[in-house]
DNA sequence: TCCTTTGGTTGCGTAATGAAACCATTAAAG
DNA sequence: CTTTAATGGTTTCATTACGCAACCAAAGGA
């Protein structure tokens, strides 16, 4: 049957990943992210199928995560680039890289580096952080549903 | 024809999305961090089949994400728990969390907290720092890629 | 004028998903 | 001691989505 879809899960994560949680659609925002801006750039790329291609950008299109802009004169040459809410999800792909660079790689061991320019060095290892600004035990935590009004 | 594997891209994103990115696995992985240990505890929460289900348990267990314990004393009862590699995708989950309150919800409508029991105050939004734990600027990144050896 | 580039769409075969039925072992109930 | 239920799956089968390749239309360039 047809791939279960999580709309009705009252839960962020599962709703973020009905959005892009896609076997392709966070790997387009990556390149997105690292400079990739044409149809056919994200297909070289990326390796991924025309039609595959079309399909998750105009989806992310329509969920307001990519914009599709017309550039040069007539209309036959696009670009798709970031909306403010794609350009947020630059946190989960970092927490995602950073994963992986620590347990499929290892540490030091990571094919690429994300370095800000101003200070040379690698972006901090991102932790959840409570109210005051410390790491939080996994332990200290409580779930708190809210009612649906 | 199959699903297209990430394997040989050199990226710690697509690595990782390898291992956990497909529909189930991260809301697996959510429910273990909320209390879920038993098949049938995960089967009800998620509503997801049990052939789906004791397919990604035992991808998860052969990947060392969760680890399968005998509990009781014969041997028909389990429990499935994170190990440290799956625990240290907290990060993940969070930064996944929060863009849903803030993009799908909106900003304190979200259908759950998580709260600092020490605080009792939900925790801080995540952001990548630099390395002088200021949040960096997208502009003011550097990709650098490392030569295969 | 013809050829290439861009950005797709269409068909088709195959693999993965999801529902339901089935099953073996063990605990619990009577 | 026999029967029943629970746990943790496996099997079967229909449906769907993925991936490849071929095709295509509009615009630009030679």
């Amino acid at each position: 049957m047809a791939r279960k879809r999580f709309d009705e899960m009252p839960c962020s994560i599962a709703q973020t990943l009905n959005l892009v949680g896609d076997w392709w659609t966070l790997l387009i925002i990556r390149d997105a992210f690292f400079g990739a801006r044409r149809f056919a750039e994200f297909e070289t790329r990326l390796g991924i199928a025309k039609n595959i291609l079309a399909n998750r950008l105009s989806q992310l299109v329509d969920n307001g995560i990519m914009r599709k802009v017309d550039i040069g004169q007539t209309g036959t040459h696009y670009a798709y680039e970031l909306t403010e809410k794609g350009r947020d999800l630059f946190p989960v792909l970092t927490a995602l890289r950073q994963w992986g660079d620590k347990w499929v790689y290892g540490e030091g061991c990571a094919p690429m580096d994300v370095i800000e320019r101003k200070s040379g060095r690698p972006l901090a290892r991102m932790l959840p952080l409570g109210a005051d600004g410390e790491p939080v035990a996994l332990g200290d935590l409580e779930i708190r549903l809210k009612e649906k009004s």
